[in-house]
DNA sequence: CACTCACTAATTGTCGACAATCATCATGAG
DNA sequence: CTCATGATGATTGTCGACAATTAGTGAGTG
C-alpha cells in the first residue's frame, strides 16, 4: 500500500517529537501547508496540541530533511522548490539510484527479486485499467525505485533515498503538479532494470537506472518548457 | 586546545544551540568524545553551560548528521562506525563525488579551477618536506574534494557532502587512526582529474573520481585484512 | 544458588514562563 | 512626498521544573 497514514495516536511512536515530526512531514508532502508560506510555533503547538519543547525539535528535524527552511529569528517556511532545485535534485539521485541499482543486481535476494517483479504486475495491470495517462503516477514509481535501494542493502544509501530524497519527490509532485507522464516508456525501463538485476549484470542495471533517472529528468525539463511557453502565448 | 576554545562571545552564530551544535561536531570528529560513549544531557548541560533545551535541539541535528544515535528514553550514543558502515560511506562518496566531478567539469570557472591547481600546489610542497608517508593526510585531501563539489554548483550535492559526509570521513579517519596511505598515486590521481575538469571533459573526469574513491576504498580494505591478519599472529 | 519482582535513582520527555530579537507601523524630518 | 527613525506587538530563543520511562539494585522466594 501507500506510505505512512499516521493517525493521531498511534502507540507505535513513542515520543510527541517524533509524532509531529511525521504529521508534519506528511501534511508538507501532501501539499496540505502551501509551499513557501510561513510556519509559526504557537500555531503549530495549539493546532497539534503540544508545547513548543518538542514542535521546535520536530522542526529541526525537518529541516535537516529539507522540508522546511529557517533563519534564526525569524522564522520557518515550507520549502518551495524552484526549477534550479529541482534539476539538482535529479542529478542526486542520478548517482544514488545508479548505485542502488548497482549495488542491488549484486546483492538483492531471490526474494526481493519476486518481490519486484509482482510491483511491475500490479502496476501492468493498473495500466490496463486507465491505460495511455498518468498510470502509476505517484506511489507506484516509487515503490519500485524504493524496492530497488533497499535491495542495495547499503544502510546509508537507504536512509538518503528512502527517508530524505524520496519525500523531497513527492513534494515536487505535489507541487509541480506533475502528474506521471511518459507512461509506456518509463514502465519498459522498468523492466529491463529488474532484468539486469536478475541477471546479476551490475553494470547494465547502473547504466539503465542511470539512463531512465536522467530521461525522466529531461522529461520534466521538456514540460517545463511547454508550460512556460504556453503561459507566454496566453498572457499575449 | 581542546574544547575550551570557542568562548561564549562569537557574534558570528546567533544561537546557542547552533554554537554547541558546532562544538559537539567539532569534538566527535577530532575524536575527544570517544566512539561508542553514552551522551547524557545533564552532563553535557553542565559541561556546556546550557540549559537542554538548545543541548536538545543541537543533538537532533548531530542525529541527522549521523554524528550520534538516540534511542527514545534511553539515550544517545556517539556513533561508532563498523567496517560494513565505512565501505557503505564509500560506496555513497563514489556515487557522489563521480557525479560531483562530472558537473565540476560542466561548470567550474577559470578561478575556481586555478585555485583547485593551487591546492595541488600547496600539497606537492608539503610532500617535498615529509615525502613518501601520510603527506596530506588530513584536511588536505579534503580540501582537494571539497572544491571540486563546490565546482558542481549544485547546492543539494554541497550540502549532503560537504555538511554531512566529509564530518564521517574526517570521524573515521580519527577512529580508525587511518593516517593517508597510498601518498603518490593519489597525488597523481588528483592531477589527472583537474586535468579532466580543466579540459571540460564530464565523462573522463566522472571515471577518474570513480576510480580514485574506489581506489581508496580498496585500500582501506586491504588495510583492514592486513591488521585483522596481525592481529590474529600477535594473539596467537 | 538462581531467578523474579518490586523499589529506587537517574535520565529522558514535556510543559509553561521569561528574555531577546525582529517585523510592522506610525511619526516626523528633509 | 519620500525616507529615516523610533515605539509596539508578536515571534523566536532560553530556562527551570515537573511528569514519564528506564536501568540498576537488592530483597525475597522457589
Amino acid at each position: 500500500m501507500s506510505s505512512a497514514e499516521v493517525e493521531t495516536a498511534n502507540p507505535e511512536v513513542r515520543t510527541l517529537a517524533e509524532r509531529v515530526f511525521q504529521q508534519l512531514q506528511d501534511a508538507i508532502v501532501r501539499g496540505e501547508m502551501a509551499p513557501g508560506s510561513k510556519i509559526t510555533e504557537p500555531g503549530l503547538s495549539r493546532t497539534y496540541g503540544i508545547s513548543r519543547g518538542p514542535l521546535r525539535e520536530a522542526m529541526r528535524r525537518l529541516e535537516a530533511h529539507r522540508l522546511i527552511e529557517r533563519v534564526p529569528h525569524v522564522g520557518a517556511r515550507v520549502v518551495k522548490l524552484s526549477m534550479k532545485e529541482l534539476l539538482e535534485l535529479f542529478d542526486v539521485r542520478e548517482a544514488l539510484e545508479s548505485m542502488a541499482a548497482r549495488l542491488a543486481a549484486e546483492h538483492m535476494t531471490a526474494e526481493e527479486i519476486a518481490g519486484l517483479r509482482e510491483v511491475l504486475a500490479v502496476h501492468e495491470r493498473q495500466s490496463d485499467l486507465k491505460s495511455g495517462e498518468a498510470y502509476y503516477q505517484r506511489e507506484g514509481d516509487l515503490d519500485f525505485h524504493y524496492r530497488i535501494v533497499q535491495g542495495s542493502h547499503n544502510r546509508m544509501l537507504v536512509t538518503m533515498l528512502c527517508d530524505d530524497l524520496y519525500y523531497l519527490v513527492r513534494l515536487y509532485r505535489t507541487q509541480f503538479s506533475a502528474s506521471g507522464t511518459r507512461p509506456q516508456r518509463a514502465f519498459v525501463e522498468h523492466h529491463r532494470i529488474v532484468d539486469a538485476i536478475e541477471a546479476g549484470d551490475a553494470e547494465l542495471a547502473e547504466l539503465l537506472m542511470r539512463r531512465h533517472v536522467s530521461a525522466s529528468r529531461a522529461n520534466v525539463v521538456d514540460r517545463y518548457a511547454a508550460t512556460l511557453k504556453e503561459r507566454e502565448e496566453t498572457t499575449a
